[in-house]
DNA sequence: TATATATTTCGCCATATAACGAAATGAAGT
DNA sequence: ACTTCATTTCGTTATATGGCGAAATATATA
């Protein structure tokens, strides 16, 4: 039980939802998720290795970035099918929504180091 | 999103995973499930009220007990997703497994008040 | 009415969690 | 090698959570 409770407990964070939801857009860097929620890069940090000890996300090294993004695809069928639960929901929150049209638009070249 | 967030907290913990997993085989009172759940009656019946102001269960008094249920059929379209899940989930739990043989089994008039 | 029993509410304690800033780590470019 | 910058790790603090027992509430039965 130990898997699914520990999922359970990725999701049950403001913070961490609006992480997925935004991953769903596309991709992004620590930075720029750090932009869009407002928080400590450490906090956010935090909540990113939360996730992906869950595989609900992975990264992917770019020089000096990291990319996270979902595990849409991932082994397990209840990562699967919880991203898909969370895909469905929340279409219209305004939060949700501010944060996706914000990933859309960041970039982490005129972003960080500003 | 704080409904969202409040379904996932209530499905965070082993105690109410137990809980709902028990309540697939019937319904059951509250001094039912403190039995199988080794638990003091008091919280008991703060996981239970938790996940009922979830929606996730609802309770009907039968004289002086209160019976418990799930509520499969739940107006919330996320209640519904989530105990669909639920039902799929850890069918192969040993903890699970037991509590549900249990539940079958326990007659509230030889268990309580013992 | 008085008693017994099931459940809930309340107050308390120990642990878990989310936040931050400071310091450590790792990769790119000078 | 040195500097810069993105990210992570660590230590601390405030709040949330799960557990219990005692007291309150509600219902059935003597």
């Amino acid at each position: 039980m130990r898997t699914e409770i520990k999922l359970f407990k990725a999701l049950s964070d403001t913070n961490r939802i609006r992480i997925l939801k935004m991953l769903e857009v596309r991709p992004l860097c620590v930075c720029e998720i750090t932009e869009i929620l407002g928080l400590a890069p450490s906090t956010v940090s935090k909540h990113l290795s939360l996730l992906r000890d869950t595989e609900l996300i992975g990264d992917i090294k770019e020089g000096k970035w990291v990319n996270y993004h979902l595990q849409a695809g991932a082994d397990d069928e209840r990562v699967r099918q919880l991203l898909n639960l969370m895909a469905e929901w929340l279409p219209e929150d305004k939060i949700i929504k501010s944060d996706q049209e914000k990933a859309g638009k960041v970039d982490r070249n005129i972003l960080c180091a500003s």
